[in-house]
RNA sequence: CGCGGGAUAGAGCAAUUGGCAGCUCGCGAGGCCCAUAACCUCGAGGUUACAGGUUCAAGUCCUGUUCCCGCAA
């Protein structure tokens, strides 16, 4: 274990990526500059908001960058700022945009990404997502050397953790930030100083897995098994969360969770049976509903939800 | 001014062509019961988001304002 400091730029974007770098700072590892995307207009209102990573690194006095186009010619500039930083490593994790390899390798030990897999098992947009929707019992993060294909880089290190019954996209990636964070503190040092070996991944093991789309949480109540709408809701939550349509009216299931096995139910039909709310799949496994919404309305509890949509509602 | 839905009792929802503002739950009092979140009886609780307009009459139609939500990004 070599306790040595390491320099290096970070870039990254969302909250997975905002909560490694917290605990890098934490442990008194500042970054020289942070890259992260540009700031977007999000919600209702178009508010212009900054991503996480830009917060923290602005709350941290440390210089941003936010290169909309890593190809344009505005990448240019910042490409010679980027080598003249002379980083020990590149740091990134969910960055959101394809890094061109000249980025990549302007930093003396390369570019290191940290990957919410164990690779080379789900590659690409969304580990977490996946790792839950086959229902999988153990996840982890893996450490790579950052090459021209997507996740396919050499390995540097690897920590599995298991995927408990209650965990969903949130707090895996909570978890798996906190494992990365201190899996690169403990791993950097050595490799800089030549005690560690990267380890080519099997590439013929490979598994990718895509973007997640909106309607990737449409439910289909004839087509999937209660146990694979619960794996959607774990693994589409917060976004883009399980919906399906009434009357043409998009019904949110906000909170649900799997109770027993009754093989007369209708799929896709509410019930409800000792004050539960419940729902099935295709082979009669039911999940109790917690909290749902109606386009257009609040969120309601399903005791309240009972009380008013009676008529959606089977004895 | 990106598109759309909504605001009615503490909560969730109704209210037909404009015509006495209701239902379920909760709440209060009483009853039944060994007992209860169960059951029975009675009751309280509303300026229908706000402001204006049309009308004999507005929750309902028109205009404006505020707030909430879904979509999109």
């Amino acid at each position: 274990m070599n306790n040595q400091a390491f320099s290096y730029v970070f870039w990254g974007t969302e909250k997975f990526a905002k909560d490694i770098l917290e605990i890098l700072i934490k442990n008194n590892l500042h970054p020289l500059a942070v890259v992260t995307a540009p700031d977007k207009a999000v919600g209702r209102k178009q508010i212009i908001q900054a991503p996480p990573v830009k917060e923290l690194a602005l709350k941290e006095n440390i210089p941003v960058w936010q290169i909309a186009d890593l190809k344009s010619s505005e990448a240019e500039n910042f490409y010679d700022e980027l080598r003249a930083l002379n980083a020990d490593f590149q740091i990134v994790a969910q960055y959101g945009q394809i890094i061109p390899t000249r980025f990549l390798q302007s930093a003396r030990f390369g570019a290191v990404n940290v990957h919410g897999s164990l690779l080379p098992k789900y590659r690409g947009a969304s580990p977490v997502q996946t790792a839950l929707l086959n229902n999988d019992k153990e996840t982890g993060v893996s450490l790579i050397l950052m090459d021209e294909k997507m996740d396919h880089g050499d390995i540097l290190a690897t920590q599995s953790i298991k995927i408990e019954i209650s965990d969903n996209t949130t707090s895996l990636l909570d978890k798996l930030a906190i494992i990365g964070g201190y899996l690169l503190i403990k791993t950097l040092p050595d490799f800089a100083a030549g005690e560690l070996e990267a380890i080519p991944q099997n590439h013929q093991d490979a598994t990718f897995c895509g973007l997640i789309k909106k309607e990737d949480g449409l439910i289909d109540w004839q087509e999937l098994s209660g146990q694979e709408i619960f794996n959607r809701f774990r693994a589409y939550y917060p976004w883009p969360g399980i919906y399906y349509f009434i009357d043409g009216k998009r019904l949110l299931l906000l909170d649900l969770d799997l109770n027993e096995k009754i093989s007369n139910f209708t799929p896709g039909q509410f019930y409800t049976k000792n004050g539960k709310l419940l729902i099935s799949g295709n082979d009669g496994q039911t999940l109790e509903i917690k909290k749902l919404q109606w386009e257009g309305k609040n969120p309601v509890s399903a005791e309240e939800f009972v009380r008013g949509y009676k008529n959606v509602i089977e004895q």
